[in-house]
DNA sequence: GTATATTACGTAATCGTTTACGTAACAAAA
DNA sequence: TTTTGTTACGTAAACGATTACGTAATATAC
């Protein structure tokens, strides 16, 4: 059992020469001669050197390791986000940490001071609902550590963003409502201040006009979790009114299925007499019954196309060149079930 | 705009003392004097000085980073794990590095070889199913790198451990089905590598055994992915045989709600005909429609105690003391639904 | 044969911080 | 007065690797 690591001083002073000639030996370095080179290479592999990463990270100031904050790992969006963006980041040669904000800007900020002592070349970043400002974040690039905000965004901060088309995905499904020949939607917003379900909101608005259908201001509800237990009591409260409505769209797959829940209590027929609709396609919406018609994100890919940006703009950063930020909207798809189009 | 980030140097040049006193003021060290360490305090604070970590990690080789190699993130057990593990992490001022290996040994080392890259302090690993050989963990073992191995565990390596008592959480499963009649009851079973599943196949036998049942061999089915479609199948198949099952003990809940599904279709009633009871307590199992009884198992707690231990090891490599490992069995408990209970 | 280029190294500096050690200045004890 | 102790610093070395620079030895060109 040796002592301490294999140092290249080790190798140099067994073989009798510099500590450079070996590092630029076991670096493929052009001022090396291959007779020297190759007993480098024998001698390495036969003390199992390994570099140190931590000299090395020293003296590159830099630690290829990039850092995530989401507001919730459990989470069927966010841990495929999380996903795609540790496959992308591994073929990268990129590391990444994990925080989780619990939808809690104090949180955030903790997160962003624990990453900061990590060293992390840059930051993946999607807002809890209560933050408002974003200091931490520019503090952050003042450092030159660049930032990519993903799905939660902060319109205001100059960034690279990715989001996926919430307005148009609102749009559709929307639209597919009016397709089954409904004439009464509701819609179950959020809070409104992620930009999310705001776009959510505008979308099914502008289906809605587009298509010469009643806008209907009650048929508009709030909750501020779009949870299921907020879906099942709004949805509730939507049918204690006079006029029900014969569709709902909710802002999120949770609040839908504690719509269902409410509707078959009240012993009304999914989609016949009121048809729902998600957003997010939630694994569990398949599973629910009737099934769960949605609006699906490509939180894969997100992931992916946000470690992309996020690593262009980290070598940008290093060479000093001028920063250029991109925002990527990604498209939406609908997933079809029974609960809007019933049983065939 | 400072051409680079303030050092103690700068500091030192700008009061006129040397470096070491400007890092004994800022790190509290007694050899310093109170005027000077007031001078140092203000002026670090008007420079915005933030102590270069790269540096102090370097000096005293250690990262404050734990690594976490679990199979899925997108899994509900394992994301509240995460979930677990970073919460108190943070509380002990590490960061959390995270990788899945989607069930597939080869990635599995890739993680590791990517964490040995960002240098982690120590690793929290749950196998994959197709890990048999652990020697990638007794090298990191032999670097100095604690390893803690959480859920699917390898019996024959010498680490601590968290595990959870499937085998009890499985006998009082079918205890269940027992107390409530069922005679002929069917166990779907997993891959019965990772030691889970296995286990759960022991206290199934245990419970049929000590409460005098017969055991029907044919009424035992394996499954390799225990997931919901091979539990769908695998229930149909149950349902073709001569004599059909009073109830089902399925290894996970995915298999479970396969199952349901499957009774469904076949026109049987759940639990009347046929009781099913699953394992885990994903969090879809309220929702499906009989609710699912399931077996929870304390994830978020598991995650949580696999730090502790972690940190306790870390702790003792970096003072060369003898290291001593932990195995902790944590205890399920039965949450019992519809799918068993039937409508009261 | 002299000038110039190329190869293959070694020396020294550097990254930012911490720590072991030495010491001047002064105070307290003998 | 001399000795011993304490306080508050400064100097130098160290962590491990990389890189700018210099140079001896050899090769090539004219």
């Amino acid at each position: 059992m040796s002592k301490h690591n294999i140092r290249l001083k080790d190798i140099a002073e067994e073989l009798g020469i510099s500590i450079p000639s070996v590092s630029r030996a076991l670096n493929n370095k052009p001022d090396i001669g291959e007779h020297t080179k190759k007993k480098v290479f024998e001698l390495a592999e036969k003390l199992h050197y390994q570099r140190n990463q931590f000299a090395i990270n020293f003296k590159n100031q830099e630690s290829f390791i990039i850092g995530v904050i989401i507001p919730q790992i459990v989470h069927h969006f966010f841990s495929n986000v999380i996903s795609g963006i540790i496959n992308e980041a591994e073929k990268m040669g990129y590391g990444v940490m994990l925080y989780q904000s619990n939808e809690s800007y104090e949180s955030e900020l903790k997160g962003v001071d624990t990453f900061q002592k990590s060293m992390i070349d840059g930051l993946i970043i999607s807002l809890a609902d209560n933050t408002f400002n974003v200091d931490h974040l520019e503090n952050l690039q003042e450092h030159k550590v660049p930032v990519v905000m993903v799905d939660k965004v902060n319109s205001s901060m100059v960034s690279s963003k990715i989001i996926c088309d919430d307005y148009k995905g609102a749009y559709y499904a929307t639209e597919h409502l009016i397709s089954l020949g409904k004439k009464r939607i509701a819609h179950i917003t959020g809070s409104l201040e992620p930009h999310t379900t705001k776009e959510r909101f505008k979308g099914f608005e502008s289906a809605i006009r587009d298509y010469k259908l009643t806008f209907y201001p009650n048929l508009i509800k709030k909750c501020n979790l779009v949870s299921r237990e907020e879906g099942y009591i709004t949805t509730l409260s939507l049918l204690a009114e006079n006029e029900i409505p014969d569709a709902i769209f909710c802002a999120t797959d949770p609040t839908a299925i504690g719509a269902i829940k409410a509707i078959k209590e009240k012993g009304l027929r999914i989609p016949e007499d009121i048809a729902v609709i998600g957003f997010s396609d939630w694994k569990m919406s398949s599973i629910v019954d009737p099934p769960l018609s949605s609006v699906s994100q490509p939180d894969f890919e997100m992931g992916k196309k946000a470690v992309e940006l996020l690593i262009k703009e980290i070598q940008l950063t290093r060479d000093n060149k001028p920063m250029k930020h991109e925002t990527h909207v990604m498209e939406t798809s609908l997933v079809l079930r029974e609960s809007t189009l019933g049983k065939n």
